[in-house]
Parts: structure tokens; C-alpha cells; sequence
RNA sequence: GGGGACGUAGUUCAGUUGGUUAGAACGCUGCCCUGUCACGGCAGAGGCCGCGGGUUCGAGUCCCGUCGUCCCCGCCA
């Protein structure tokens, strides 16, 4: 029934072929993307991951064939040969690059039959997530699938290539290691050899390139899989994919050089010609401006109330009204109507062009942040009011409020923006791509749970030369809410792109008595440093080189370059908001004889 | 852990204040058709209304629970 491949070979892709290949013989092999049949007259259009081209065939000139070609059904695999023709003027197609030809089958082998799919690749309505997950292999025949997966392999080809002329290595590292000392929940692998002990999966190489560098590597990177077992979102995998990079004797400059040269690149093969330098913006700045540690640049930043207001009016407009100012309001954006005027007038008097929204519409729209709000006001004994309007010598006070204000502001939606025209928008797509740096992290942030300091980035950033002696007079300060530490500025800058954090990098300690220092400062013992950090401790003791780096998120670049919403439509086999790989029905329980020659006992 | 949306044919969806036999489009099957390219025409098959319980004379529709998918918060560079 079905035809064996034999030694039949490929002459051309099936998005290949163009008027110049007329008269030709051609052997096409690909998936029935869509069958025409006019009884006497059949038209089949065969596709491949480049595209589609039209093959005809003719009950007059080979009946046989014909008869052959009846039995041809949706994703039925197949191999034509045949004559490539020019179509007449009427008949070509202008929708699809191989359109001014067609292939008139000589011969027809069909490879493979296919049931009916669930969906088919060419469908003009997407099923939903959960069937396109669990057949992602007919999903992925999609056209847009297909272009996702190209361009992601583009991406990481040119910055393979970058970073490669750039006297890079590309390095691999351990993904069966002990765990390193991020943030993150680890996903652990139990040891059969050892019971009772586990290997994890690494949230990053951190440690592994850290030790590249003091090996002598002099510049290491690696597009490489990381992991992290913390609940996922839209732009969130378990696992994920890095550009990880690590450099000697390097300035924050020369790091983000690099990556903005790679990115250069990256962009450029996408066809995005984009400008270097990026602009850079210190932490206290982007707080204070767009309330966020990673601004939305198309945006304006935001007005701070106290320049337009004063304290007495502040106090007049109550205390609901401040913060929405704070976030909304930035001069010459957007339009305020005639009767929104004249509303705003009663409260406002001169300064009518603020738009007003009240605290109802935040607590509709953004309850936590009510919340916030409320928190802010509790925890001063004046109300927001005073801490707005008077005393704002707090820095906490201040940065909490334009956090809330930033987060509120985006909260209005990108449409909200659009409408009152606050885009900042250049109509060419690639200028409208805002790089960014941010700089100059706090090095450590108050955790209010455990009430005490940590670090913001990770123990092994390098800090600020200048605040060398606020680390030292503070060193025992670390249950201290109002400790200068948390003044102490770190060699840590993030990669922003449009308010989406692509990267984050440090300059590291490569000194022993200063990394001793900052374990100090967070309250560890040198018993408990050693405990956990031993081999690396021990490893910067031998000589170990000023070095630096950075990680992006690949998949974060590929999903905006892709235009795409959700990360999930640029990784081939991604996992649901509950961490299932509906595909292959993974995570499963494994049977006991697995589990006792582990020696581990799960509960019931 | 919390909040929200959704779940009806293979797929995308509609389904009225609870009322007789649950519809449409695409796909699928068969027949017709020699220039279509989202071909067209005719005929047909296809339903555990996610699952379990409850209210009711009667539940796709109301209530409770549960499972699944998506979005967000917490969490997470």
C-alpha cells in the first residue's frame, strides 16, 4: 500500500521553487497541506518547513496517477516527481512565494498515511493551549511555529558568532552539580550511588564560571539550560535557556560592550538594525522616575507630585489623590477632556491638566497596591499625605511609593497609554526597541519576613570602591532595618528592553578578605561560609583575576523579537502553568523498585 | 498558597428567565465537478455538555465539590 523511499532524493525544498526552474524535473517530499479536487483535475499542496508548492495532477495525461493521488489525504507524507511549469498569467498565485509555478506530477510514492489530526498545521483559528500542547508536534508543523524555532536558532547562531570573534569559548558546565546560592527553589536529582544525597539542577552556572575565570579561560560563554522550581507565568519556564558569559579584568563597560554587541547582532539577523550605546539609568533613578527597576522607556517618566504642588495643596487634595498623580500624570502626555477639566479645576485649580483618579478605581484595578498603599500609610503615623508631601527624607518611604505608583501606571495597560497618546512611539519598529542599563543595585534589600538584610543580587557581587567603609563601620548591622547597608551600592546592572528585564550581571568579588566581609555583614560564620561555599572560597585564595559577567534570558529576546506573548510560543516543548509537559505526561511517580534503589520513600 | 477567566461534536464557538429531539462553521465520510489555491455543489456521520454530588417534576443552564488550561499576586533575576 504505502511506497518505500528507495534511493529517491530531494532536488528542492517545497518553498523553493521559482519561474526560473521551469520545464525542469523536480522531486518535492513534504506534508499534504491541502488537497483541491475537481474530479478529473486534482490539486495537492505539498508542504515543508519552507513553504508549500502546488503539484497537479491530471486525470488525461496519467490516469494511474490520478487514481493514486485520490487516496491523498491531510498530513499524509509523500514524495512527487515531476516537471516543474510556469502557471499561465491567470492562474498564479501572488499569496505564496512559489506561486508562479507548479509541479506536474510524473510519479507519486506515498511514504506515510496520517490519521485525522486534532487540528491541522494550516487552520486559520488556533485550537487552545491544551491540545496544542499535547500534540505540540502537529503545532509546531505550524507556519508561525516554524518561523519561532528559525528565528530562535537564527538568535542563538549569531551570538554564538559574536561572542565567538570575540575570543569567547563556549564552555559547558555541569547540569548534575550542588546547588548555588540564588534565590530560587532548586529542582534536585536523588543520588543512587549515595543514598539520601542529591545533586541539583543548576539555576545558573554562577560558581562554575566564576571558576572558569580564575582557570586561566580568560572569557568564557554558554547558551545554556537553567532551572528553577518557583511557580511560572507568561514569561516564566522552569527551564530555561541563558546567554551566559564570563569575562577577566573587566569594567562594568566592557561587559555590557559585549552584549551590546551580540544583541547588535542578534537584532540585526531578525532585521532590527539597532543603535549601541544603550543609555544608562542608575537603580535610585529608575525607582524615583518609572517606579520599577526595569522602566518602560517608551513611557515619560513620571512627574513627582512635590514639584508641581505644594504641601498645603497636597494636604487639600487628600490622601487618595496623591499617588495616582504620582503615577499617571506626566506633563504633555495624553489629553484631558473638557469635562475632566472642569472636574480636576474644583480640586486642582491651576494645575487642571493633572487627570484625576481616584482610589476607588486603584483598588478596582490593583487591590494589592491599595494594600500598599494602605501599609505606607500605616506604617507613618502622618498620613501619606506627610510622606508625600514633607517628609520624603525616607528613602524607603519614597521608593515604596514609586514602586506603587510605577507598578500602577503599567497597570493602566499598554492600551490605556496608546490612547492618551503617552507611547513614546517612533513608528519605525526598530528604533522603538528602548535598550537600557540599569546600574548601581542596592547590594543588599531588607527582607521584612525574616527581618533582615540580603543580598539583592547574590553574595558574590563586587560593590562600589566608595562604599567600601559603610560596609566596614556596618559589618554587624544585618537585623537592622535602618542600617546604612542598605545604602551600599553594587557592581550589578540589569539589560532592559521596554520595561522586560533581558539580563543581569555583576562585577564579583575576586578578593578572599572582601568576600569574607560580606559574608560577615550577612550574619554568616566563617564555619557556616566554608560549609557552604568551601571549594569556592578555597578556589579564590589561589590567585584569582578581577573578572565579571552577565546572563540573558534567550528565550525573553526570541519571544520579543517574535512578537510573541507568552514564552511558551518560542520554546519547542514548554510546560504548562503548572509545570506538566502535557506532550509527554511528565512529571509521573515511578515505581517502587526506582524509588527503594534510591532509597526514598514518598509519602502518601 | 491566594484571586480571576474558561471547559458543549475532531477543532473553534453559539446555546434565551431551568422546559420537548443540544446548533453553526471548519474538519471528517460518500457522490458530482478540468484551473483551484480558505475551490464549489449535494448527501451523511459525529455529543459522558470536563468529572462527581446536590436542588428541581425537569439541569448544558442553578448550587457545592473536584480535575484541567490560561492570566495575575505571592514566589522568582
Amino acid at each position: 500500500m504505502l511506497d518505500f523511499l528507495g534511493d529517491l532524493r530531494r532536488t528542492h525544498m517545497c518553498g523553493a521553487l521559482r519561474a526560473a526552474e521551469a520545464d525542469k524535473q523536480a522531486v518535492l517530499m513534504g506534508w499534504v497541506n491541502r488537497r483541491r479536487d475537481f474530479g478529473n483535475l486534482l490539486f495537492v499542496d505539498v508542504r515543508d518547513r519552507t513553504g508549500i508548492t502546488q503539484i497537479v495532477f491530471d486525470k488525461d495525461s496519467n490516469a494511474a496517477m490520478h487514481a493514486k493521488a485520490g487516496d491523498l489525504r491531510n498530513e499524509y507524507v509523500i514524495a512527487v516527481i515531476g516537471t516543474v511549469k510556469k502557471r499561465d498569467a491567470a492562474t498564479i498565485n501572488k499569496n505564496i512565494p512559489t506561486g508562479e509555478v507548479e509541479l506536474i506530477a510524473n510519479d507519486l510514492r506515498i511514504l506515510n498515511e496520517s490519521k485525522q489530526p486534532p487540528f491541522l498545521p494550516g487552520d486559520k483559528d488556533l485550537p487552545n493551549e491544551e491540545v496544542r500542547l499535547k500534540y505540540r508536534y502537529l503545532d509546531l508543523r505550524r507556519d508561525a511555529m516554524q518561523r519561532n524555532i528559525e528565528l530562535r536558532h537564527k538568535i542563538a547562531l549569531v551570538i554564538r558568532e559574536y561572542l565567538s570573534s570575540q575570543a569567547f569559548f563556549e564552555i559547558e558546565t555541569p547540569f548534575m552539580t550542588r546547588s548555588t546560592p540564588e534565590g530560587a527553589r532548586d529542582y534536585l536529582v536523588p543520588s543512587r550511588v549515595q543514598p539520601g544525597t542529591f545533586y541539583a539542577l543548576p539555576q545558573s552556572p554562577q560558581l562554575f564560571k566564576q571558576i572558569l575565570m580564575i582557570s586561566g579561560f580568560d572569557r568564557y560563554f554558554q547558551i545554556v539550560r537553567c532551572f528553577r522550581d518557583e511557580d511560572l507565568r507568561a514569561d516564566r519556564q522552569p527551564e530555561f535557556t541563558q546567554i551566559d558569559l564570563e569575562m577577566t579584568y573587566p569594567q562594568p563597560e566592557r561587559v555590557w560592550e559585549v552584549v551590546e554587541g551580540f544583541l547588535q547582532a542578534a537584532f540585526r539577523s531578525a532585521g532590527h538594525d539597532i543603535r549601541t550605546r544603550f543609555p544608562r539609568m542608575s537603580y535610585d533613578e529608575a525607582i524615583r522616575l518609572y517606579g520599577s527597576d526595569k522602566p518602560e522607556m517608551r513611557l515619560p517618566p513620571m512627574t513627582d507630585v512635590r514639584e508641581v504642588f505644594s504641601a498645603a495643596d497636597l494636604e487639600k487634595f487628600g490622601v487618595h489623590r496623591v499617588l495616582p498623580l504620582l503615577a499617571i500624570r506626566t506633563p504633555k502626555v495624553g489629553k484631558v477632556s473638557r469635562k475632566e477639566k472642569d472636574e480636576n479645576k474644583e480640586l486642582f485649580g491651576s494645575h487642571a491638566e493633572f487627570n484625576l483618579l481616584d482610589i476607588e478605581r486603584i483598588e478596582k484595578s490593583m487591590p494589592e497596591a491599595a494594600d500598599q498603599l494602605k501599609g505606607l500609610a500605616e506604617a507613618n503615623p502622618d498620613d501619606l499625605i506627610a510622606i508625600v508631601g514633607a517628609k520624603l527624607d525616607s528613602a524607603v518611604s519614597l521608593a515604596g511609593l514609586c514602586k506603587v505608583a510605577g507598578a500602577y501606571r503599567l497597570r493602566l495597560g499598554d492600551k490605556y497609554h496608546e490612547k492618551h497618546g503617552a507611547f513614546n512611539r517612533t513608528g519605525d519598529p526598530s528604533t522603538d526597541f528602548r535598550f537600557l542599563w540599569v546600574t548601581d543595585f542596592p547590594m543588599f534589600e531588607w527582607d521584612k519576613d525574616e527581618k533582615r538584610w540580603n543580598p539583592a543580587h547574590h553574595p558574590f557581587t563586587s560593590l562600589h570602591e566608595e562604599d567600601m567603609a559603610k560596609l566596614e563601620a556596618n559589618i554587624d548591622s544585618v537585623h537592622e532595618a535602618d542600617s546604612p547597608l542598605g545604602e551600599i551600592r553594587a557592581l550589578a546592572y540589569d539589560v532592559v528592553l521596554n520595561g522586560t528585564e533581558l539580563g543581569s550581571g555583576s562585577i564579583r568579588i575576586h578578593r578572599q578578605d572582601i568576600q569574607q566581609k560580606i559574608f560577615k555583614s550577612l550574619g554568616m560564620t566563617e564555619d557556616e561560609a566554608r560549609q557552604r561555599f568551601g571549594f569556592f572560597l578555597e578556589a579564590l585564595e589561589y590567585g584569582t583575576p578581577p573578572h565579571g559577567g552577565i546572563a540573558l534570558g534567550l528565550d525573553r529576546i526570541v519571544m520579543i523579537l517574535a512578537e510573541a506573548d507568552s514564552l511558551r510560543e518560542v520554546i519547542p516543548f514548554p510546560k504548562t502553568a503548572r509545570a506538566v509537559d502535557l506532550m509527554v505526561d511528565a512529571p509521573t511517580p515511578v515505581s517502587e523498585a526506582q524509588l527503594k534503589e534510591l532509597g526514598i520513600q514518598v509519602k502518601k
